[in-house]
DNA sequence: TAGTGGTCTAGACCACCCT
DNA sequence: GGGTGGTCTAGACCACTAA
């Protein structure tokens, strides 16, 4: 994708950012110095430092002066209003339950959003924490991966860390719509809640470094026992 | 705040933030180039580059190859899940009316984010739609600012709008609550929906470029006619 | 005191856009 | 061809942090 005249910063932030994701460097580990790095690859500061700049707007890494450069943890600077700010709110107690495997289907009829063409994976699971369902979710992203990946080798059960840590694809963006709506007989089977429960309806869409690629979401959040949190502080 | 001796890049970031507040430099007008503000101010390509880089982090201007560096429209950048969506999602047709002046009053009690401390100004607007009402909205903000604004010197109703352009003032984050709820009798009777319409009730603060000012702010949103919107790109 | 990141200079060559 | 932004070099001095 980015061959080998690729700009050198370029190529110093995928370098850094590749030993990041495979945990070379770990979490609270500090980056080699910016002199460090100008003499390992040749360099001048300017060059190492907006290689680092570009670290810092993804969020991988974070500055402190007089001291070095820190792998950050992960997630932070996307966490728009998606499936990882339950599992960050409620901690460890989180259980997936997939309805369906990661199958073949067909992209989403009267989605609020744009939504993709050709072959298409999806499947359908449920969010519950201390036991209890929060959220329905059903997502939908083009068959372009390989190899073809399967529930079970989610990592933490998150798509988002698996397609950045195996796939290197990074969510880059998002639109979102949301609705107020009120459980209808599946969902108040399916989430366990009475009648005329109060649930938000959400449409998302999400952008990746990879052109072409695009995940579609669609979920049921019961936020009577857990509201939605969302964070977005400037990087 | 930032003196003389301040960053030169951050001097010449401000004096162009100004202009493009004030309208100096025109939505969609070209700045003048980085050579040519080299030589204005007597600076080095390097530091015209690093004030520009702030401007674009902030959603004041994009780059164009080849072209310039062109003043961008405002406040795509921090589109969150913020009163601007309902503006921009419905266009000129969306009235404002005010329930209660902007008068002093205290903080929030039971507000599931932490809330400001000190002297405190209140208001709660209903927001419509080509008539049709859609949002309920009351706000608290820090009695800090001289001259104390009022609602009719509000710049389209937006009080971001207001606060960058009269105050220059920047919200740099945002942190949110979100929760399905059934329209009680109050919210029935101002919004005009039916017992029993779900809408989806928010929590808000904003966080700004000056310290000790956050925003607070509790939505309820009845999201049938217009769904609630929400894009995040990286700048 | 030594090392780190923060800022800045004075150049250079390139790709892109428009005329 | 001339102007624009994109990249890069080879230095320099400073403020901050820690031993």
């Amino acid at each position: 994708m980015t061959g080998a005249d690729s700009p050198k910063y370029l190529q110093l932030y995928q370098l850094l950012k590749g030993q990041v994701q495979q945990g070379i460097f770990q979490t609270g580990e500090y980056l080699p110095s910016e002199h460090q790095l100008c003499q390992e690859h040749g360099l001048t500061r300017t060059t190492v430092r907006h290689a680092l700049d570009e670290l810092i707007r993804d969020g991988f890494i974070v500055k402190e002066q007089g001291k070095g450069s820190r792998v950050r943890e992960r997630g932070k600077s996307l966490n728009l209003l998606n499936v990882k700010g339950f599992s960050e709110a409620a901690g460890p107690d989180v259980q997936t339950h997939y309805l369906t495997p990661i199958r073949p289907g067909s992209w989403p009829e009267s989605f609020r959003l744009p939504v993709g063409q050709g072959p298409c994976l999806q499947f359908e699971r449920i969010r519950s924490v201390a036991g209890q369902p929060v959220m329905l979710e059903k997502n939908w992203f083009p068959d372009l991966l390989s190899p073809q990946p399967i529930a079970s080798d989610f990592m933490e059960d998150s798509f988002f860390k698996t397609l950045s840590g195996r796939y290197l694809i990074e969510v880059t963006g998002s639109k979102q719509s949301l609705q107020a709506v009120t459980a209808d007989a599946r969902l108040m089977k399916l989430l366990m809640v009475p009648a005329g429960t109060p649930l938000i309806h959400i449409h998302v869409v999400f952008y990746t470094s990879q052109p072409d690629f695009n995940l579609y979401g669609e979920l049921y959040c019961h936020t009577d026992p857990y509201p939605i949190g969302n964070t977005y502080l400037r990087p």
